[in-house]
Order: C-alpha cells, then sequence, then structure tokens
RNA sequence: GGCCUGUUGGUGAAGGGGUUUAACACGCCACCCUCUCAAGGUGGUAUUCACGGGUUCGAAACCCGUACAGGCUACCA
C-alpha cells in the first residue's frame, strides 16, 4: 500500500488540501503502508522556499512521509511517443486559434463541443514530415470510438462512462511538457502508488487516466476520490493556525470532513486516526466545513492541555495584544488558567482579558442608575470600598473575608452584593469568579473604578 | 447543451430491505449547580430521510423519473 500526495507549490495549502494528505497518509498508515509527498513541478518552475512553505505545514502536523521530487527531465514524451506508435496517441496540428473558433460557435449554437478529431487520421508520413519541418504539434490521446468504459472507485463504485464522451485530451504540449493528467499517471506509476488518492472532481477525468494506463501497458491503480469540502472563505488554514487554534483539534475535526469513525468515539490523536480510520467509512457527499464545532473541538483540546502546556500555548497571543512587563509571572499565570475552560482559541484571550488592562471601563449609564437607585446596594458598597481601602494584605484570603464582612453587616446576599460589585468593578455582569476578578485587578483599580459609581 | 456525482434536522453524520417510535456529536432551548459567565450534570429538539412513482408482506435503504446542488466539458491543475 502506497499513497502520494501531490504540493502545488503556486497554490496555499487550504483546508482541504490538508484534509486530503490526511486521508491519504492515514489509508496508507493505517496499512502499513508509505505515504510520498512530491510536488508539481513537471511543467513549471517552483521556487524552493515555496515548496518548502508547502513541507513546513506537512512536518508542523506531525506527518512522516518520503519527500520525493519528480524527475525534472522530460521523460513523459517518450511514453506518448510510445502511444502514438501503438495507434493509443497522435499528432496534432490544430492551432489554438482554430480551435478557440470551433469552440465559440458550438457555445453559439449551444451544442456540446468536443475536439472534432481533425487530425486523427492524419497519414502518418505527412505527419512525420511536418514534425521535421518544425510544425507546432501537440500529442493527443486517441479515445476508443464506441463502447464504454467503467472503473472502479474504492468510495463511489462503479462508474460508468460513454466513450464517445471522452475527449481526445492533450497528453504533451506544443512546448513538449505533459499535461497534469498525463504526467500523473507515468509519475505514480514510477513511483509505485497502488491507491491514487484525488479530488471528486477529477471523478469525471478517471476514465482517460483508467485507458492511459491500459494502454501504456501499466498496472491499473486502485482509486479513490474524495468529497470536497464546502467553506465559505478562503485560506482557512492560516487563518485558524494565526488565531490559535491547536494543530490536534484541526486534525482531528478535518478527519471528520468525508469520513465516520465505526464507533461514536469523536475524539482522535494522530496515532488513533491511523488506527480507526477506514476508507470505507468516506462519505460520497461534500462535507460542509463548520467553525462552529470546530471551535467547541478546540475548546474541548484546550481544556485538555496540562496546565504548563496550556501556559506555553496561550501566553504568546496575551503578549500580542497586551504589554505585561510590570506584571508578576505568579499574576500573569493566575489570569491565564482563570480563563483555561473559557477561550475557544488562543486570540479570544486578548477579549476575556480585557478588563485587567484597560485603564477605564464602559460603564453604560443606565447601570449606574440602577445602582444609584438602590439605597441598600449603594450602602454595601460603600462598606465594601472602605473595608478594601483599609485592607493592608491582598490575597485570594482577605478578599473572602472583606467580602464576608459587607455581607453580615449589610445582611446583603449573594446576588445583590457580588453582582453591584462585579458590575462597577468589572463593567460586565459575567466573567470568572468575582473573588479572582478581585485580586487580579488589584486594589488601586478597585478603588478607582468604584469612584464612578460610588 | 452533454456527461459525472450527490441530496437523512440549523451543522457534521450513523444507518446499505424488518429490533429505526432514525444512533452519536456540534448548535439551539429548558432546568440543576452557581454572584454571573464558562465548565460540569439532566432533559428537550426530523410524526420521518428532496419530490413523484415503482419493486416488496415490509423501503431512509433497491429501481425509474423529476427537481435542486456541486463538478467536469482548456496546449489549468
Amino acid at each position: 500500500m502506497k499513497t502520494r500526495f501531490m504540493i502545488f507549490p503556486n497554490k496555499k495549502m487550504d483546508i482541504e488540501d490538508l484534509r486530503d494528505a490526511l486521508f491519504s497518509y492515514l489509508i496508507a498508515k493505517h496499512d502499513k503502508g508509505k505515504f510520498v509527498v512530491t510536488v508539481e513541478n513537471f511543467n513549471q518552475n517552483v521556487s524552493e522556499t515555496e515548496i518548502k512553505n508547502c513541507i513546513s505545514i506537512l512536518d508542523f502536523f506531525g506527518f512522516h512521509y518520503e519527500e520525493i521530487l519528480p524527475n525534472k527531465e522530460n521523460i513523459y514524451k517518450a511514453y506518448a511517443e510510445k502511444l502514438v506508435k501503438s495507434g493509443k496517441a497522435y499528432y496534432c496540428f490544430c492551432t489554438q486559434e482554430e480551435l478557440n473558433k470551433k469552440r465559440m460557435e458550438a457555445s453559439e449554437k449551444k451544442i456540446s463541443y468536443q475536439y472534432d478529431r481533425t487530425c486523427r487520421n492524419f497519414p502518418k508520413d505527412e505527419a512525420r514530415r511536418k514534425i521535421l519541418i518544425e510544425e507546432n504539434y501537440v500529442i493527443r490521446q486517441a479515445m476508443p470510438n464506441e463502447g464504454q468504459t467503467t472503473f472502479h472507485d474504492l468510495v463511489y463504485g462503479d462508474i460508468t462512462t460513454l466513450n464517445s464522451c471522452l475527449e481526445d485530451q492533450i497528453l504533451i504540449k506544443s512546448d513538449g511538457t505533459p499535461t497534469y493528467n498525463f504526467a500523473n499517471v507515468i509519475n505514480d506509476t514510477f513511483l509505485n502508488i497502488t491507491h491514487v488518492t484525488m479530488s471528486e472532481d477529477l471523478l469525471t477525468s478517471t476514465p482517460k487516466y483508467l485507458l492511459l494506463y491500459e494502454n501504456l501497458g501499466f498496472s491499473v491503480p486502485k482509486f479513490i476520490h474524495y468529497p470536497k469540502i464546502i467553506t465559505k472563505f478562503e485560506n482557512i488554514l492560516m487563518d485558524l493556525l494565526n488565531q490559535g487554534f491547536l494543530k490536534e483539534a484541526i486534525l482531528n475535526y478535518i478527519a471528520l470532513l468525508g469520513w465516520s469513525p465505526k464507533s461514536t468515539k469523536e475524539f482522535f490523536s494522530l496515532e488513533e486516526l491511523i488506527l480507526n480510520f477506514d476508507y470505507n467509512h468516506i462519505n460520497k457527499r461534500p462535507a460542509i466545513f463548520d467553525i462552529k464545532k470546530l471551535k467547541w473541538f478546540n475548546h474541548q483540546y484546550i481544556m485538555k492541555l496540562s496546565d504548563e502546556d496550556y501556559l506555553a500555548f496561550v501566553r504568546p497571543y496575551l503578549e500580542r495584544f497586551y504589554n505585561v512587563e510590570d506584571k508578576s509571572e505568579e499574576w500573569i499565570h493566575y489570569l491565564l488558567l482563570l480563563f483555561k475552560n473559557q477561550i475557544n482559541f488562543g486570540t479570544e484571550i486578548a477579549l476575556t482579558t480585557h478588563m485587567f488592562f484597560t485603564p477605564l471601563i464602559d460603564l453604560e449609564e443606565k447601570e449606574v442608575s440602577n445602582l444609584k437607585g438602590d439605597n441598600k446596594i449603594m450602602e454595601a458598597l460603600k462598606i465594601f470600598k472602605e473595608e478594601v481601602k483599609k485592607t493592608s494584605v491582598w490575597n485570594v484570603d482577605s478578599i473572602k473575608k472583606v467580602l464576608e464582612f459587607v455581607k453580615a453587616t449589610t445582611n446583603a446576599t449573594g446576588k445583590t452584593l457580588y453582582m453591584p460589585i462585579r458590575i462597577s468593578v468589572t463593567g460586565k455582569k459575567q466573567g470568572p469568579n468575582l473573588i479572582d476578578c478581585l485580586y487580579l485587578l488589584g486594589k488601586e483599580k478597585i478603588l478607582e473604578r468604584l469612584n464612578i459609581v460610588v
């Protein structure tokens, strides 16, 4: 068992590419087979750095692969010539202008256009003579005139196409380089790929692949087509990594886009995916990328992190937005851990911790007048303020004692005491445990903010 | 225009002729916990599988047609 993933260095790797790579990887590894990464460079020049960028993404997600760069040498033409000799391909001298014109005419008449095979029955001697005088030509595949072609796809089942619908596709372009479709067949054969995996949109091209394998005398690999992933946006993968989504969560989530496990288990590490993956359970219908579910997965993975790993993970996101130079390590850790089960992804830490860094809080006038309209509440807030002023040692225990004292002297209940304090000090009705918030805010900030209300 | 593929709830989906009054998960809603949020816990959430017909004792599952969606139809990949 051997599968291949092809990098397109001129295109940014996105979520669907990563999912395709993952599936191909899992199919091979589940069977203790080989996974090959290769680069689409047979008819264009690509820079080394672009290739490295793509490779680094695969490395980041933890794939183990064998990297093979296709041979730069043009071996493809020789195979095309071989097909010409056996009558399965032919030289074509039609110019692009001629073809475009025919295509335009057909589309105006709203009839389907396929290359009309003008050059197919061109005498071979005449063709050779034209090539000698350096006339431009391409090599086209000669499709069967009648009958039908059936191939078996491991996901989509038997697919049958009428041969009359198969176009005599170009194998070698006039500059001598191969087309993608042709190069793939040759490359995969040389790499001994047993299971050729590709996106569902190549389903209609696969009969042509099959005929090429057969006509070249190559052994035909198994075909596996993956369903598409529907997304509203582009460049999602980079965004996710930027926003602080964990690679484990991304991998886990995208594995479930187009595949479902036998059991109801839903959390999988890469190793567990290898054990459980079965291409028979790949879905045929396109999967919709749902950011809500990915957020939930990421949330779960964040909560499962050890405190140490969690701190290392979120801290850079905090520092991206706030200056923490004047804060103690203890304070920073306390703050970050307080939000461990609140954030869905890294940059969300900036939003949730905003109240600890901003000098002023936005207090709605309505809220202030609500508080001021209640004498009992104002009384409690005043006493609270006085007690905070008196406090010399600032820690969770001393804050607890202050609150207990206020509670006892004013007969305030939890709701009538905690909530007014929360609102006047954080500006929000919700947030983590109040005592922890007070501790992190510090005496000064609290008194400053209480001044607005009391 | 021709061809290929798909269609189960707001989302991912299980299920491939009868233990399906359609699993599981996200989301949503309610309640419990709780100063609030989050987390955690409990429960609710598709009279039914795009529609129409057929096969069958029996269909979400098999067959045909229609509709809708996506793809292919390049000297693009």
